[in-house]
RNA sequence: GCGCCCGUAGCUUAAUGGACAGAGCGACGGCCUCCGGAGCCGUAGGCUGGAGGUUCGAAUCCUCUCGGGCGCACCA
């Protein structure tokens, strides 16, 4: 609806004032007595008409109302300085309840036919068990990917393994250091090398089941790193799905040097002239674009850096997988490297806009007014693992999805595990229990819930009722902007409002009872506030259940 | 020093440049013959860190400033 009013009043400015103006801003109000929706359009308009701004709202409402598409509103207002503001008409409310009960309403949206879009999130290290911060980026990662899905583009979800590179070796030989430790050997364990329990733990688990004994030195290192990921990478995806979370694709590191990727990369970069030898290493030469220094991509010993794999990494990505739209999500610390990527697609001719990253900023433990650093357990920083045994997945889920990720959290433990009896995500769980709960009363009862011509919505009437019809009415158009302005943390509040409504609304109205006329009225609209919620809950990815 | 992010109610925070800055927790006061009270209704609490500017309109954009976080490798 929202595209439609922009579609018309785009045209009604051609009509009145001949002008194509863009763009047009419609917006849902965040005050009910503003209209289901508004524009300030002749706001706007009045810098570059020789009007007031009043005087145009009125011009152009004067157009809106003579025309066919003004008929599906109640009432079309001009409001001071020089809004439009449209109400809907009851029956537009009642019909996209019938269309919500009979025709699959809040089925996927079509906007994003055939685009192809990748979400890559997590990417973690597997040089260490998940922790905190992750799982903020896990969660918004997902959620930003199923929002996508359901506006209907073919959505993605990758995690990058770091499989190769200097942290995995040294993690290796952490691993390495301690087996020997274990097996009596008097060994120097790596000054900068891993020191957290879970290497012990890990090298532990290899003396028991696989002896390093018969590896000769060289051999030893690089079993143990192949080993190690693995080990990292089944631990992380198992946290991960604890949390309801599962990557469709795990792309390794390494294929990008054994596929000949990078090399692919360092031709083209030459072709168009990036590239500069100089101190026995390959530069790539940023500069040109803007960038404060060159970079290095191949170092003085012939190894290559991290930089020159991913910039292969997201060739690969756009060109061989064919993404019209790759999103990364990652931690704020690597802020820096969101031009340096840009820039080297400009160098490879791909559009940087076609590239978006979300940054997560920190997250921080709060327990009694405290941060929490360490985890008793691990002797680590606290891992995700702990912390959704602490909370339980939902509530976690809820927290790193209430906050827009470029504000830093601060997960207040105390707060999550006291709320986890008086808390929002139980609070819009508790309304769809509750309205299954109608339902299944009613079928108890016997009462067979009619089809939407043989009931009269026109029953429904109150402003409770209004309020959840509303709600119901603008909910897709509120995930589409959801999803354009990927800020999925907005589905919190979504979902609250009309959870909100709907307890509103129990309280207020009995549904069971009433006279056979209303009773299917207000079981047609529980259905309906139902669907809704159920969207929603899927949406975030938190449990649907059907019994407190 | 340079760059990025954040300062909103006691706490945690929301608000595609829009209309009177919304919630939750905490505090205080009401509501259970009724489909589940993990609920509902109400009260108090804010010069959106500060100062200028742009705009019809600023929490939001620009400049400066004060606080906090992060980053500035031939690490990833």
């Amino acid at each position: 609806m929202q595209k439609q009013i922009e579609e018309f009043i785009k045209n009604a400015i051609i009509s009145v004032f001949s002008m194509d103006y863009e763009p047009i801003e419609v917006e849902i109000p965040l005050r009910e007595e503003h209209g289901d929706f508004s524009t300030p359009t002749p706001l706007k308009l009045s810098s570059l008409l020789s009007y007031s701004s009043l005087e145009l709202a009125n011009k152009l409402k004067e157009f809106i109302i003579k025309s066919e598409f003004s008929k599906q509103f109640e009432a079309i207002k001009v409001a001071q300085p020089g809004f439009i503001n449209f109400y809907l008409k009851k029956s537009y409310y009642f019909e996209v309840l019938k269309q919500i009960l009979e025709h699959d309403y809040f089925a996927r949206l079509g906007m994003g036919e055939g685009k192809k879009v990748q979400v890559e999130f997590v990417s973690a290290n597997p040089t260490g068990p998940l922790h905190i911060a992750h799982g903020r980026g896990a969660v918004i990662g997902d959620v930003t990917a199923r929002i996508l899905e359901h506006l209907g583009y073919e959505v993605q979800k990758e995690y990058y393994v770091n499989d190769t590179g200097g942290q995995i070796e040294k993690f290796a030989k952490s691993i390495e250091a301690r087996y020997d430790e274990l097996t009596g050997k008097k060994v120097e364990f790596p000054s900068d090398g891993y020191h957290g329990t879970y290497v012990i733990d890990m090298a532990r688990n290899i003396m028991n089941n696989h002896s390093l004994d018969y590896l000769t030195e060289n051999k030893r290192v690089g079993f143990l790193m192949e080993y190690a990921v693995g080990e990292m990478l089944k631990d992380h995806k198992e946290v991960l799905s604890l949390l309801n979370i599962n990557h469709d694709n795990y792309f390794k590191e390494k294929y990008l040097v054994d596929s000949g990727l990078v090399d692919e990369v360092l031709t083209i970069l030459k072709k168009n002239g990036y590239l500069e030898e100089k101190d026995g290493a390959i530069w790539f030469t940023s500069t040109d674009l803007g960038d404060d220094k060159d970079r290095v991509l191949v170092k003085s010993d012939k190894s290559l850096t991290y930089f020159i794999k991913d910039i292969a990494y997201h060739y690969e990505k756009f060109v061989k997988r064919g993404f019209d739209i790759v999103i990364d999500v990652w931690g704020a610390d690597h802020h820096n490297h969101v031009t340096r990527i840009k820039n080297s697609l400009k160098s490879l001719n791909i559009n940087p806009d076609r590239f978006e990253v979300i940054l997560i900023q920190l997250v921080r433990l709060i327990s009694k007014g405290k941060e929490i650093l360490m985890s008793k357990r691990s002797g680590e920083f606290i891992t995700l693992r702990e912390l959704i045994e602490e909370v339980g997945k939902d509530v976690a889920r809820y927290i790193y999805l209430t906050r827009s990720s470029n504000s830093p959290l601060d997960f207040d433990l105390d707060l999550a595990l006291k709320e986890s009896m008086d808390n929002p995500v139980f609070y819009i769980q508790y309304a769809y229990v509750r309205a299954g709960s109608i339902l299944k009363q009613a079928a108890i009862k016997g009462i067979e819930i009619r089809k939407a011509d043989e009931v009269n919505y026109a029953l429904l009437s109150s402003n409770t009722e209004f309020r959840l019809l509303r709600l119901l009415s603008i909910l897709q158009d509120e995930i589409l902007l959801t999803g354009i302005k990927r800020t999925p943390h907005r589905l919190a509040t979504t979902s609250r409002k009309l959870a909100e409504a709907f307890h509103e609304f129990y309280q207020l109205h009995k549904v069971i009872g009433e006279s056979a006329e209303l009773e299917q009225a207000r079981l047609h609209l529980v259905i309906g506030t139902r669907s809704a919620l159920e969207l929603l809950l899927n949406l975030m990815g938190i449990t649907k259940v059907e019994e407190m």
